[in-house]
DNA sequence: TGTACATCAGTGAACGCGCGTTCACTGATGTAC
DNA sequence: TGTACATCAGTGAACGCGCGTTCACTGATGTAC
């Protein structure tokens, strides 16, 4: 039964986006190597053909997500500013709170995250480090030491109020939690645009 | 061995200060019944004499940790401006950070609350309205509701940096991400105390 | 180019293990008389 | 107040189950000649 490489490379992947998406719909622990196998098409066994461990696929799953917003990120900045505040404002409404599948591993399973294995923190971490920098070079403060700052706060003040909207059951403080952080982080800059530099670029 | 009402209460209560400790430190999945029982001296059977199923458990020692926070925020309002502003800050300690033990749920099992059932779910997101109700109360803003808005975006930043900080591998970023929030967040107040409307109270 | 063979992706049973929960049993507690 | 008995906190074996990982096996792929 052995596969081509051009199919092996398909499954590996496949078995990774799924991994992905699991992880952050279910949670790392409450997600089993089967059920992964399974959602991929595949029985467990072929597993360790493709992966070492559930560590080792799940810092490459976080790597991979991270990676995506990354990219995505990236995108929206290079369409501008209009496009790029639309970009950050969807990681703080309700359609994203309610999304499960896609979207940051830093809250869909933050406290988890912060018990894994280094190469999961690393990867986490990395692309962190990423996303500050793409958030600070659009920012255009004064200096970039502080447009750096700004760029830690307005992230992880984001992750902070969506894992808080996510818990809260009450769905109007749930909102009001996001827009509240929408409204202090000046997103959209229509309103209190407060510290940045430019009002809007060219 | 039947035990006296009194050391039947007692028993129950160390479960449960156990299981909060359990559960904030190793996460919910993957502290199991055993270990909690073994913890407080006991074997595992008798768990069921006490708390009908982990899920129980769970939501109490998720209320039992926001009670506790909330009994101490209180206790620092009510001892003035400063003792107040020092409690806040100790959220945004490295030490804090560093101490999976204590502290709050809503970072400790962020992303696992977000999942857990809606008895656990309740009782965090009625901690989180009574520390809303004494940051606002405390803020003294112009009007009630922006003090509330205030409120909730303080604690949903706050409950966001410790968690990053917690999941970043370099410790100089995870640092920089504490006091980054602290400032931003008017952290003692000696710096930027940019919205209060009264810069010290009698 | 055709053939013989080593490689290895994927299968499914099995490994040891820990999970949450149940249960028969124990003996001290608390209560009814 | 003293006694007989029902209650029930705690024990430890057992339940069925799913976990991550291993392994003998299969047969198509890819390679060496």
């Amino acid at each position: 039964m052995k596969k081509s490489k051009a199919e092996t490379a398909e499954t590996r992947k496949r078995i990774l986006e799924v991994a992905t998406q699991a992880f952050k719909h279910n949670g790392i622990r409450a997600t089993g190597v089967s059920e992964i196998m399974a959602a991929a098409g595949l029985t467990h066994g072929g597993f360790y053909r493709h992966f070492a461990s559930k560590e080792q696929l799940l810092a490459e799953a976080c790597a991979a997500s991270m990676e995506t917003l990354v990219v995505s990120a990236e995108t929206a900045a290079a369409s501008g500013d209009a496009a790029f505040m639309k970009h950050i404002a969807h990681f703080l409404s309700t359609e994203y709170r309610d999304d499960n599948l896609g979207g940051c591993p830093l809250v869909a399973m933050g406290s988890e995250l912060a018990r894994a294995d280094m190469d999961t923190r690393r990867a986490a971490s990395q692309g962190f480090r990423e996303l500050i920098d793409i958030v600070a070079r659009w920012s255009q403060l004064e200096s970039a030491s502080s447009a750096r700052a700004e760029a830690i706060f307005t992230l992880s003040s984001m992750i902070g109020a969506v894992t808080v909207a996510r818990i809260v059951d009450d769905p109007k403080l749930s909102n009001q939690i996001l827009s509240v952080a929408k409204k202090r982080l000046a997103i959209p800059a229509t309103k209190s645009p407060r510290r940045r530099a430019t009002a809007a670029r060219a």
